[in-house]
DNA sequence: ACCTGAACACCGTTCAAGT
DNA sequence: ACCTGAACACCGTTCAAGT
């Protein structure tokens, strides 16, 4: 018979990040051991340290794939209303506040500072920076089509970032008030923020 | 003689408050541990829990602190300028940024998620709130002088507060570009954000 | 190369006991 | 009422050893 099984998998590494995405969801961040996470990929508490050196390392791996997941999902919904200029910024908004609701812990993971030293990992810098490379290039688009004021497009990006990252930190941290969140829904709530930054939207779009 | 000390302090409830701000600012969240503040304070490690009911407990209490402050801060700023409408909006939103700067980690564990359960602790929530009033009030003010749209200002003071936390968190993350940060300064970057939402303002402020 | 089991220092929390 | 010291379960990390 073949060898069956090395010891436990083929790919431990991806198995980790996995069972840590996992337990996140589950236990949010306070429940993530890295003792739970081995366990949960079926080898001892010991073996995660064959493939990252600490538990830092773990996180910056589990935040890194997230912000590939995000690109993916950002830039296919940019390309899919390509041809749709008054929706493409708001579309795009909402996949990301989607993104931040599908796994809120996760989320915090990625941007509330859980990951100290985030310097120390390249591939998690890289994939960040592209992200936000497809922000300016989406917030060039939306100039050019005339959705967005003109000027320099890395502030005009960090603004309209900011305003929907701001919008989904205070939701998460439910620090948004009873009152606003009865009288519309969030996909509204986004519309009218985002309208804020846009050309030509003076009215209220939201009573 | 008097009976000189009770036991170590008179106030040890606002004495374990202190030490943790003061462990936060010196090894940020992760190095926060209920043994090390009640150490720092002088005490046992089990004294907390004659005030505490568990970590979480304090770190409510610190958030709530905060909040505290940050309302006195943001008030007495926004009192300052009640007569400068033009620069009033701004000087609020530089003194949020810099309270923020100021102590950074406790400013993450008011509003990253750090306090899980947050509803439990009815002073954090109230105080909260509070802050958000406060904003309300100054963007009503700036309504009235024609610095903002007009709409309801609850949403306006989402926009307006949204636009600056996001700032905020994006920077405290590292998540803002080298080259945006070479180009600007921290002050003139928030303006920037800030004039995306104020009214006739529509040309570029920084190159 | 990849994984295990024992070991160490540290942590949150509980509890009986002391004043 | 306020605090201590011992105890327990859990955690991150290291290391010698096994295949």
């Amino acid at each position: 018979m073949p060898k069956k099984k090395t010891y436990h998998h083929g790919d431990l590494k991806n198995a980790l990040i996995k069972a840590g995405v996992e337990i996140l969801a589950k236990d949010g961040m306070g429940g993530l051991s890295l003792r739970k996470v081995a366990s949960r990929a079926g080898v001892s508490h010991a073996a995660p340290y064959a493939h990252f050196a600490d538990k830092q390392a773990l996180i910056a791996a589990i935040s890194t794939e997230g912000f590939r997941q995000l690109y993916t999902r950002i830039s296919s919904v940019a390309e899919e209303y390509k041809n749709k200029p008054s929706m493409q910024l708001i579309e795009v908004a909402w996949a990301y506040v989607q993104f931040a609701l599908d796994d809120r812990d996760r989320f915090k993971v990625m941007f509330s500072g859980v990951l100290e030293k985030e310097k120390e990992y390249p591939e998690f810098v890289e994939e960040s920076q592209r992200n936000f490379q497809l922000v300016k290039m989406i917030v060039e688009a939306n100039q050019a089509s005339g959705m967005l004021r003109s000027g320099p497009s890395d502030l005009v990006a960090l603004s309209a970032w900011g305003i929907i990252h701001g919008f989904i930190m205070l939701l998460l941290e439910g620090q948004i008030s009873h009152t606003v969140l009865e009288r519309a829904s969030l996909r509204e709530l986004v519309e009218f923020q985002l309208k804020q930054i846009m050309i030509g939207l003076d009215k209220e779009s939201t009573n």
